[in-house]
DNA sequence: CTTCAATGTCATTCC
DNA sequence: AAGGAATGACATTGA
């Protein structure tokens, strides 16, 4: 059932849906007519029930406040005639999710400037600095941020976000051209190493400002921005951080990458304190929720995203967010990076976040990050990184407080991305082109299915593994009814996959044979033609010989008078005796009669 | 943009 | 009856 209405509502918020993806949701609602139906996924389908409800009133109730923020923006731009940045703790969170429109005009003007400075430093790379710079050398960043207080956390993240500034900009005459180039351009910028860098140690230094109390939440904190590798881990430790510091839940160790994370501009702090304090004021689940909803959660996502989107290049983030945004905005994505970010947050998880649910984090991170290893060993998954960025972010909150390290619980949700978009899309904002239809190119569309939906085996195992011990595997491994039906259907299409190959190449044989049978016949055609050739000719010449005999043997004849016998008069016919008799032609018939 | 070959997928039948 | 092979027809993809 939940399969169903996601797919629906899937439908109804993505018409741009690829080809694929419609194919994908094929596949699921195939999977779901099936009736597979333990007592396991009868178990985790309650559940999942359970959970949506929850969310469906933490969606309602997020919807309230944002509304309420959104009445607030709404006089702040009667006042100032634009979007007035409110200094209020509450409206962080609120503003960044639904003051778009107010915040527009405001953030358009910046964010043009911010594409401008980008422009004009990209080329050089000089926009390294800007980005690292906390202060004002922030530059486009920081030039955003700053124009206005209200506005910070929208513009702040339209930069860093790909999918904000397409968002922000629409309502402006120029948008979406000016947010596809300030997305590509802030991707590439992210993607340096130097400025990411340069990144960390602003963020550390950030956070010593800061001051902030516990030195593990630090890293936590700058978990939160969104880098491009990193940006996902720094998410999940800055939620924990957040958890921690409000909950005084303890803190998990911040991922690998957190010293990267660290630096971040002034500006980012800003929007990080907004987004701390977001976080905190909203429960983790509350968060989650949020992510489900795409609108709403755009404004929180936007907030941390953009941070995230300056360093996180990243193209598992990226990918990740692709799949969630798939859901929730097909059009934003418009190929660009940025888009991908804000789309993270809501829409994957209510779509897939069901079918999720029992893996555990770590291999449903491996699967994320590590997009091409997909059909690689399983083991290789696993081994690989399990801060899964799009994961931690989303589910981060409420699991990481109650579990700080357990990421595994609540991965699932973030998986729901359809994977024939994540693959593209995730893959694109990081990395360049090139590297995301490469990574692309390797995974299948099952294979990508498979990812998507976090199924721990590899493809070929589903495929080639015989009855007996794929139906154990299954047994073993316990998989909702969107993975068990994907995986017989991979199984399926593998096996008639294979079988089509042998198919042709069966028929490329008997092609061949045929052919060379004709090679043969035509041979012997040609054989017996020669044959046929040499018998005519050596028969034609014992005719000849035989007649220049008989008119030999003419020659010789004389008859009473001595005259030569004419072989046009007679004719010479030997008897069964072996005696020669000559015949007169004439009398030779009379006599027969 | 069109064409074409290779390949994947689906539906169906048969074993 | 289930699973899979075989195969025609169509779709997708990349050159």
């Amino acid at each position: 059932m939940s399969m169903m209405m996601e797919m629906e509502a899937m439908h109804s918020g993505q018409q741009n849906m690829d080809l694929i993806d419609i194919l994908w949701r094929q596949d699921i609602d195939l999977g779901a007519r099936r009736e597979v139906f333990d007592y396991s996924h009868r178990q985790k389908e309650y559940e999942l029930q359970r959970q949506q409800e929850l969310e469906e009133e933490k969606r309602l109730h997020l919807l309230r406040e944002k509304e309420k923020a959104l009445l607030a923006q709404l006089q702040l731009d009667e006042e100032t005639g634009e979007y007035v940045p409110r200094p209020l703790p509450t409206a962080p969170l609120q503003s960044a999710a639904t003051p778009l429109e107010i915040t527009q005009d405001a953030e358009t003007l910046s964010f043009d400037e911010c594409l401008q400075l980008l422009a004009e430093t990209f080329p050089v790379e000089e926009t390294e600095d800007a980005p690292v710079r906390p202060d004002a050398t922030a530059a486009a960043s920081t030039d955003c941020s700053s124009s206005s207080s209200s506005s910070r956390s929208v513009v702040m993240m339209s930069p860093e976000q790909p999918s904000l500034p397409s968002l922000t900009l629409s309502p402006a005459p120029q948008p979406q051209r000016m947010s596809l180039d300030m997305e590509q351009a802030w991707m590439e910028l992210l993607s340096l190493p130097e400025l990411q860098q340069c990144l960390s140690q602003q963020m550390e230094d950030t956070l010593e400002i800061a001051s902030y109390p516990v030195a593990e939440a630090q890293e936590p904190n700058y978990t939160f921005y969104p880098m491009p590798s990193l940006a996902d881990k720094e998410k999940n430790t800055l939620n924990d951080f957040i958890h921690t510091f409000d909950g005084s839940v303890p803190t998990v160790p911040p991922p690998d990458n957190l010293s990267q994370i660290k630096a971040e501009a002034p500006p980012l702090n800003t929007n990080f304190s907004l987004n701390s304090f977001g976080s905190s004021f909203y429960p983790a689940a509350m968060l989650e929720e949020s992510a489900g909803q795409p609108d709403v959660e755009r404004e929180e996502c936007n907030i941390m995203s953009d941070v995230q989107n300056l360093y996180s290049l990243s193209p598992g983030d990226t990918f990740e967010r692709g799949r969630h945004t798939s859901s929730e905005v097909p059009d934003v994505d418009s190929g660009l990076s940025s888009s991908t970010s804000p789309r993270t947050f809501s829409p994957g998880k209510s779509l897939y976040g069901d079918e999720g649910f029992g893996y555990s984090d770590s291999d449903l991170e491996d699967m994320d990050q590590n997009p091409g290893s997909a059909e690689s060993d399983y083991s290789e998954m696993f081994s690989l990184n399990f801060q899964p960025d799009d994961v931690q972010h989303v589910v981060p909150l409420s699991m990481l407080v109650g579990q700080p390290q357990n990421q595994k619980v609540k991965l699932p949700k973030l998986e729901k991305m359809e994977p024939a978009e994540e693959s593209g899309h995730s893959s694109a904002p990081f990395t360049k082109d090139k590297r995301k239809r490469s990574s692309d190119v390797r995974l299948s569309r099952d294979e990508q299915r498979a990812k998507a939906l976090k199924i721990p085996f590899t493809v070929d195992m589903i495929t080639n593994l015989p009855v007996d011990d794929f139906n154990e595997l299954m047994s073993k491994n316990q998989l909702n009814e969107a993975q068990l039906a994907l995986v017989r259907d991979i199984r399926r299409r593998g096996k008639n996959k294979v079988a089509a190959q042998n198919c042709r190449k069966r028929k490329m044989e008997n092609i061949v044979g045929l052919e060379q049978d004709l090679d043969s016949l035509k041979e012997e055609k040609e054989r017996l033609l020669s044959e046929k050739l040499r018998n005519m000719s050596g028969l034609r010449e014992m005719k000849r010989q035989l007649n220049s005999l008989y008119l030999e043997v003419f020659g010789m004849l004389r008859d009473e008078s001595g005259n030569a016998i004419s072989p046009s008069d007679f004719s010479l016919q030997q008897s069964s005796e072996g005696s020669v008799f000559l015949v007169p032609r004439t009398k030779k018939t009379f006599i027969k009669s």
